[in-house]
DNA sequence: TATGATACGGACGATATCGTCCGGTTGATC
DNA sequence: GATCAACCGGACGATATCGTCCGTATCATA
């Protein structure tokens, strides 16, 4: 027989999932993936039992954490690919996205294990997708390089996601990282740039 | 009284450091900062009373990590200047050289504590020094774009050397966003700038 | 409001890691 | 080769972290 019921989800069992998830980001980007898990209960504002009963074990937290990234992601990409305006420009806001969200980023950070489900492998071909549309529009109006694909940006963006400790203002850095790499993305200069030279 | 004598260092000291150095390079790499010092000390073959001998804390030994990191920044850097041929290619083959060696880098890599002693901050110095001269010798030559530092350089280089998990072949994903970086540093493609004739 | 299913918190025993200490060994010097 | 300062390895008690368990509190439903 089918379902009988299906309770409906308990509001306070949705709000700690969030704030474990909150609070796991936050430490995690700041002290590494091996934090203590009774560090995030309790910069959750939650017991142990309640982290476990959520994620029975330290990859299925990883794991959630994952996947909730590649969601942001997407939302980022699309945005990117609906850009009013030019595919450069478009591409440009995808990396901006990615630098203003990024404290909310937990990807695979370290050599750690890499958490990849087959939900979030979904994801991220979704990305891939979205963003080869808004690469070959560009390339069609000859504002991409013809060579570019999905994964030059992606990796691109996933470092951009991961400030680089020790430099002050990661911000500014990161944005000049981002002007120079739109002014790498044009089609090859040598042929287009230089019309007049003798 | 003034130094007697001056011992030689024993030789098996100095080669169990360099043992322990290499050892905690690969397992901080692979495992973050927090790998426990008895790993690292059945790494290098040495008991842990040896790695505590050499490196009384583990920021000591951090620090040392990112001392000896920065002394191959210092000579990459140094072999980028003296590059036969253009500046331009002086500083792909910083890029390049900093790829090769990634897996000898211990750089403060997510938020850990950062450890700079001076000595540190000196070879830092020195890396930027030496790139800003191959730097002003491109712009000189209208190679490079004008506004382009020495940090630029620094920053791009930094976030080759933390490959990217999950990721298969980071070699190759590394050499391409060299490619887009590189593309992106000459002057601004407008072709307002002036061929200038040297 | 009554009720039972579901979730909560945190104590607890087991395990892992820490950093020290010391008996034995090695190597630089004479 | 003899001497002894310096170094080596790993055992050990202290501390930190793990993941489970269960008595109590809260919420969805009737």
């Amino acid at each position: 027989m089918p379902h009988p019921a299906a309770r409906q989800p308990r509001k306070d069992a949705l709000r700690n999932r969030e704030r474990v998830l909150d609070a796991a980001t936050e430490l995690i980007r700041r002290d590494g993936e091996k934090v203590p898990i009774a560090r995030i209960a309790e910069h959750a504002g939650v017991g142990v039992g309640t982290v476990y009963r959520h994620f029975a074990t330290r990859e299925d937290l990883l794991g959630a954490l994952v996947y909730r990234s590649f969601g942001l992601a997407v939302d980022n990409a699309r945005a990117a690919a609906a850009y009013p305006g030019s595919a450069l420009e478009g591409v440009r806001a995808f990396f901006l996205a990615t630098l203003r969200d990024r404290e909310r980023f937990v990807l695979p950070l370290h050599g750690g294990p890499v958490i990849l489900t087959p939900a979030t492998r979904e994801r991220q071909g979704r990305v891939r997708t979205v963003l080869r549309g808004l690469i070959e529009r560009g390339q069609g109006a000859g504002e991409l390089r013809a060579d570019l694909s999905p994964e030059d940006l992606i990796v691109a963006a996933s470092l951009l996601s991961r400030p680089l400790p020790g430099t002050g203002d990661w911000e500014r850095l990161a944005r000049r990282q981002i002007d120079l790499m739109i002014s790498g993305l044009a089609p090859a200069a040598p042929s287009t740039t230089t019309p007049q030279r003798p």
